[in-house]
DNA sequence: AAAACAATTGAACCAAAGTACAGTTCGAAC
DNA sequence: GTTCGAACTGTACTTTGGTTCAATTGTTTT
């Protein structure tokens, strides 16, 4: 996996290169110079008293679909927020520990969002509440309610974009088995194949 | 790093064996036999239509200051809050890959608390919303920014569930061309099929 | 005991999805 | 005026998905 570190200057912190020893760093005018053949991991410094939106507007430009995280100086609550909703995956302390600087990456660069934990805590206080009292919960569809245990199993599997060969390796069973599930799922739902059903367990199809 | 997985039955799903091949399995009627000098991860896993609350009630009681995730047959936006409000660290989708077992592992064993990349967009969507921030953000994912028109346009519509032969028929070309624009789509994109693609498009790749 | 259901699999088969290789046309850009 | 990307199509092929008919085993229900 490979690493491009932005910056002012291209002098990395230990810590960087503890968590990334082959790391390479760039200053915000070289973006041009970063690889685009490969894909990697976007880390980029915003410094104390710097706007966010402003620092990051240039280098999503060049992330190409590659995870970008903010290492920042000053993080807090909204800064994190503002870097998520310019598209960043994930924002840390600039000085966090190399340990945590390497989870970051993993998950980010398994395509999933990071944020520290203090935040994350906040934002599940706040919307609890508020997701817990209009409760849009009703139209839950039943779909699992009309299959057995093992078809809905397989269901959610599909759901979540697994093949047949997939599915039958998870599970230790045999493709013809899963296809067996399968078919009766569709018969039970009345689906045509395994798109609809992903769109119904995903509820996007009500 | 010890694992500890609680269930209704002691037999682990194939892809838990291959995340922590050397988890112990418990009944929820055998808590008790945990062992409580050693520190570890305690999984806990929620069945179609059971209420988490009072699932995780008594593994609470027994977690000790361990970490606890659970693992649900079902999970949504609305139960991942109850699993996290209950003081569970994290939730997980039964069937996640080994991958993102670890990777889930990892992170709350450091301290973290860990939720899918779907409801983290969420909450941040609606957490700046609450907070009378800049909301009007375009949407994150900019698959469609490698696109040509032609091809998002095919790609939307087998994201909503349309086989090859009815966009072939709503935009009066051939399946042959619909086939020829899903294929650079899936290179572009990288992925490997039309499930893949919809669940990239319908933002559910948690 | 009989009936009903859940889970499993085989063989054979058809349909849909996706790839490989090759080619045309059109308009914009250099 | 040549280059280039986009949209489009054909033939041929492989792989994956899905159905039909048929059968075995174990558990639960009646």
């Amino acid at each position: 996996m490979q690493h491009w570190i932005i910056d002012l200057e291209t002098s990395p912190l230990p810590s960087w290169l503890e968590a990334m020893p082959n790391a390479q760093m760039f200053r915000r005018d070289q973006l041009a110079n970063i690889p685009a053949e490969k894909q990697g991991t976007l880390w980029c410094r915003q410094r104390s008293g710097e706007d966010v939106n402003s620092v990051l507007a240039s280098v999503i430009a060049h992330a190409r679909g590659n995870p970008l995280v903010v290492l920042s100086d000053e993080p807090d609550e909204s800064l994190v927020m503002q870097a998520l909703s310019a598209g960043a995956a994930g924002c840390c302390n600039t000085n966090a520990a190399p340990e945590v600087l390497r989870q970051v990456a993993m998950v980010v660069s398994n395509g999933g969002l990071w944020v520290g934990q203090s935040l994350l805590q906040r934002l599940v206080g706040s919307t609890s509440r508020i997701l817990g009292e209009n409760a849009p919960r009703p139209p839950r569809d039943n779909w699992s309610a009309l299959l057995s245990e093992r078809e809905a199993q397989v269901a959610r599997m599909v759901a979540g974009g697994a093949s047949n060969k997939e599915i039958a390796n998870r599970l230790v069973i045999t493709e013809r088995t899963v296809k067996a599930h399968l078919t009766a799922v569709f018969e039970k739902l009345s689906l045509r194949d395994r798109l609809q059903l992903s769109l119904r367990i995903n509820g996007l199809n009500l």
